[in-house]
DNA sequence: GATGAATGAGTGTTCATTCAT
DNA sequence: GATGAATGAACACTCATTCAT
């Protein structure tokens, strides 16, 4: 029986993600996550033999929960459309203040080294985003929405949902808010964006 | 009277701003700026101390020159809202494909080292955006705007012009266009956007 | 009485010969031997302390053993001289060819840490020596033997006897020998290593 | 003008040949090298990018330095054959004494990297080589000396005169010699192995 | 008796920075 | 004003060693 990975290695695993994903911290050394799990820094060369290997683990497991999830509410075809859309958003925003800094870090190891991180999508999601494009177009065709462009109605939402929290020192700085404000606006957040891209609401 | 910065001086700003806020390379080395810059690396420290100084001057002077275009945009008071946004927008818009990674290199720098950056609005621009809000709240008053929480159109506008450039490689692979189908769809950005916030066009 | 050491003991030190003495991975770690033995790591400790304990374990065995078979040899006083020197030519090949690296470990192991390896011969030992001494003293005195000092004599046949295994690359290369050319050069060794100190034959 | 490089880097390379060739340490780190040379750690790297790029400046230097002094000395055609052969014992015999670890550092590193160093000789070497063994074949055919191979004749000469220096700790206890004694058996060495290739003499 | 987990010390290497020139 | 030389501090990584089980 092959045995569950350790306690440690769980830990290690986590503190990255933490330290990557929601604290943003894109030059985090091995020492940083080391300090940050209270563990030894050889210890992460133990269960993951180098940096690079850590952070490729982390981020792939991050990338296939995200697509896994996000397929699972893409799936939810017995739903009206606009309240797969709802779910799509919810989702989103949750994701996003989950793990607000994946999009800065996966941005940042492409500039780095422009030919890591080669798959983005896991096999099969290529066809659940088909099916959500045509149903964009079949509710534009059928006059329940007005007319856009499928990709650019997705695109709309990436921006809309992962921005404000991607963002979120310059958002607080532009409209002046104050930590507290800046919670409750990113509450608000499902309403007007919803409201936004459905607007006879 | 403060003497001119030389030309060597202006060389280093000027490729420092490529590699950061161009292409993206936020861990790019005092050695990769001096080659980019064709010049010895210890002149980087001979014009500007250290490496922080530069970035923090490199940065200052992006984020001022920012601030004073958008200020100059907004303060067109003689025009009518509508065109004042799609001023705005054709703005942002611009400004994200000169500097694509503005934010993500704000953002970067400030999760690494969260007291830095004190000031990102200059004096006087808070009460540039205060009147902007002001126009937008006028214009859902009298019924020629959907209602929508002034500070959230602002962030709207943010997110719609910044994200789709900022993140580039998560869209272009989202929507999986080629390199010349990305291109046509961030020109198609402005329309889209408009449509989107003046759903009534 | 002394327990007799179990099937890994053995295996662990038969194991750092092999890599030592036949392959000269002088630099070989405890993982490298525990790779090599099929073993864990941390056994290599559970028996042996150290590394260091191993090594020295490990070639005072092999010495030991080197001297013990070379004072059998040297003892056949019942042998004519010739015959005698003839063996312990046998003797000294074989050995180089079991052991091509035993003297390039002793020397960098001497180089590196100069007060280890304390006596490298066992008690008894500089009798047989002595004795040896004396009959390549007798030989030359009774005008059977060309003359020449009993201890430049027993250095030239360590040197004409070890060299040509043990800088087997610089050999090949020195003069141009393929792989096969070498073996059978080497198995030329004995005949001419006789001729050279026993002109006369 | 190309300038000549630095007393430091000539210093580094110095400094790693005598730990290396001379004094045998052959595990040296870039730690013990710099603390020899009393120069700072990341100098090493400043001159030579890395550890192993010094190794292999420095052991080309010496290789392409006794290539060239021993064709030298076997280019002297116009000496008599056996004033030839005790040229090049002489050389051989300084050489030793000059880097007695040459030899074996070679070895070890073939042994734990058996792909590197790829050309141990120069071009043009190989034919001064075949002169020489011509040169042995013709003297054995005039009946000036004893039938004997001109490979085993090179490889003696090898062996006897690295041998006895490399294996110095080996030879100093096998015939129980003191400091002073080794010393002075060295200096025997020439007239020892002249006679024994020369027997007439 | 045997081993997976964990670590301190040390390795080669890089980098921003300083300084003499 | 500009730069080659030099270095302290920190980095990712490896290794022998220990220890609980």
């Amino acid at each position: 029986m092959e045995t569950l990975s350790t306690d440690v290695e769980q830990l290690i695993k986590e503190t990255a993600k933490r330290i990557f994903f929601v604290e943003g911290k894109l030059h985090a050394t091995t020492q940083d996550i080391a300090d940050a799990a209270g563990i030894n820094r050889a210890s992460i060369h133990y269960y993951y033999r180098s940096r690079k290997q850590l952070l490729d683990k982390v981020f792939e497991e991050a990338m296939h929960e995200f697509h896994t999830k996000l397929n699972g509410v893409i799936a939810q075809d017995e739903l009206p459309f606009r309240e797969l859309i709802a779910s799509v958003i919810d989702f989103l925003l949750k994701k996003s203040m989950e793990h607000p800094f994946l999009e800065l870090f996966l941005v940042a190891e492409l500039n780095a080294n422009p030919h890591s991180k080669g798959a983005l999508m896991p096999e099969g999601a290529s066809n659940r985003r088909k099916m959500l494009k045509e149903d964009i177009a079949r509710e534009v065709a059928a006059g329940r929405m007005k007319p856009i462009d499928p990709e650019h109605f997705i695109v709309n939402l990436m921006s809309l949902c992962s921005f404000p929290v991607l963002a979120k020192p310059i958002v607080k700085n532009a409209i002046e808010l104050s930590e507290e404000a800046y919670v409750k606006f990113i509450g608000e957040r499902k309403a007007v964006i919803l409201k936004l891209v459905f607007p006879d609401l």
